[in-house]
DNA sequence: TTTGAATATACCTGTCAAGGAATATAAACT
DNA sequence: AGTTTATATTCCTTGACAGGTATATTCAAA
């Protein structure tokens, strides 16, 4: 059974955004609620909340309300998957040291065939 | 030495959108020209031009003209690099179990102290 | 129950990036 | 030299998205 690899963009175009970016890697830290986001980033708490619905809808981050406050914190799981993407790329990289070279003598063969039918 | 893991986004929002990540992963299995890869992908042969001018510049494939065709290759950096960055979540997770319990042990701590000043 | 603090949402505007079609460039082949 | 093949670039249009401002919502405290 063979598995083919693919990433979600979700994740991707989400962390793509260097404020959500940054988002990110300040909740790395811990959970924040918004109003410190924005204090920390310099940014003003709507474009912070907007921020946050993003990264929340595609699950980097949870919500947890606090009284008046919403305290928001990383998942891991998109993370995660993530590094399961890269994980498919490491192993070909052990596996083959120089592609290049495979796919010039792939390249070669080919012609040298393809003269034979000529 | 500190160091604050920091990632770069041009990588990310190339890969963010979507048939750059399918080339991407196309090219997973190997070095291809861009004809090939507008062939598998079914595009048309300029959307993929740009798409691999994007990648491009964002380090992730290099080009290696032969005859008439350019063959485009993964380069290995910006997915190390993002690697890396991954790295310090995973950190990050494996010390703290629940980082939202230590948010709440702090906040009480911290309204305690304000209950004392007020 | 009014006021204030924290947060989310709606609306507007400007910017940017992707797709399509046409064209330019470059190399190989006749 | 002229033609074909492979690829890059340009120009145009359109849609999505980020920021700004104003406003709605929710909860707490007075």
């Amino acid at each position: 059974m063979d598995y083919i690899q693919v990433m979600n963009t979700m994740t991707l175009s989400a962390l793509a955004e260097p404020n959500r970016l940054h988002i990110v890697e300040l909740l790395r830290d811990g959970p924040r609620p918004v109003g410190e986001i924005a204090d920390r980033l310099r940014l003003h708490q709507p474009q912070v909340s907007k921020h946050l619905r993003v990264l929340s809808d595609s699950g980097l981050v949870e919500v947890h309300p606090i009284a008046n406050r919403r305290i928001y914190r990383l998942r891991p799981q998109p993370l995660q998957e993530l590094d399961t993407w890269l994980d498919s790329f490491r192993r070909i990289w052990e596996q083959r040291f120089d592609q290049l070279d495979d796919y010039l003598l792939e390249l070669q063969a080919k012609e040298l065939t393809d003269g034979d039918k000529i």
